[in-house]
DNA sequence: GATACTATCTATAATTC
DNA sequence: TGAATTATAGATAGTAT
């Protein structure tokens, strides 16, 4: 139940925040799929987790949005000038540059690399990590009569089984990201 | 005082739905900006009224919402005859993109998250994978006092109290909410 | 990690000022 | 027109499963 009113500041816990997300943002896609609908408002909501993960929701596209927002005086880049659309390339370029970067350096420390990097609370975490991830491949895959240590330790968890479920609540404007509606949960959101 | 729930469908009456979409205009936006600095998301809300005036919220700024929007490869489809130059920057973004992407895939995996996908082969391989890293953390980990892997074998009957799946990629954006209130957009977005 | 529950908090429809 | 005022519908924090 609500103890009590909480205070706008990130949330701290992990767990929390995660589950805290998920409730808020269907809450903020059903709002906005309803100010769409009541008042014919043409609306375009685009929401990137703190894990770099999409969802929006769009009263027609969210291109379409985008476009007509572009379209906005103050926004008007002027286009007659190539080098802004260039720059824009440039810093879009740079961007993903950036990310790729981080993400080979993720990989590297999860598969033991460039250890020496990191401090003992990091080492901890990545360990954290990778044990997390071994144990969940070790559920994932079928277990045929290959007996080894991990497996012990796997069956020693309760027989998780996963079904996935997507409900459906009316979903009139289109949502993009999620192929359902405003419910698709992290797991089942796959880019590209 | 609220008689009675409403449909969510179209508002006839003209001043009714001025009202209600000025009332929950204001609620949205606040909801968007409390999923913001809750959860640490990067999210941009663009609105359109019915008599085509602009609303718009984003906890960084709604151009770079709508960049990093692009940024998914599903967005990459792009305008109709660009410039040698453009063509060339769209390649070379979309081998990023790619990379990228391929790069987060591997990522999700080595945390153990869309494994559904994978052949027992392939799980084996993740699954090697995640053993020599893990390992390799070990060894460079000081182990003091710490239990180490093999360790946790022994004592099977661990209460491991698994911390959450590591996030954490991108995102550290910088959050600059609005000056104070969303209805400043009253005035302060309203275009000729 | 998802879902269910429910006591509270929050948003807001209808109304008055 | 717009700002306050409620009473109620709706959202959700904390918890359990």
């Amino acid at each position: 139940m609500v103890r009590q009113r909480i205070q706008i500041k990130k949330i701290d816990n992990v767990t929390a925040r995660q589950v805290t997300f998920s409730k808020r943002r269907r809450g903020l896609f059903k709002k906005a799929h309803e100010l769409s609908t009541l008042c014919d408002a043409e609306i375009a909501l685009i929401v990137f987790s703190a894990t770099g993960r999409l969802f929006e929701y769009a009263s027609s596209s969210t291109r379409q949005v985008i476009e007509r927002h572009n379209l906005q005086p103050q926004n008007l880049v002027q286009l007659n000038q190539p080098s802004l659309e260039l720059q824009l390339e440039n810093s879009t370029r740079a961007m993903l540059s950036k990310e790729a970067e981080e993400r080979t350096l993720e990989l590297r420390q999860l598969r033991g690399e460039e250890l020496h990097e990191l401090g003992f609370e990091e080492l901890k975490k990545l360990e954290k990590s990778l044990e997390g991830g071994l144990s969940r491949v070790l559920k994932t895959k079928p277990l045929r009569g290959k007996l080894n240590f991990q497996m012990q330790i796997v069956n020693m968890g309760q027989p998780q089984e996963q079904g996935q479920s997507s409900e459906s609540i009316t979903n009139n404007g289109s949502t993009v990201a999620p192929p359902q509606d405003y419910d698709s949960s992290d797991t089942s959101l796959k880019l590209g």
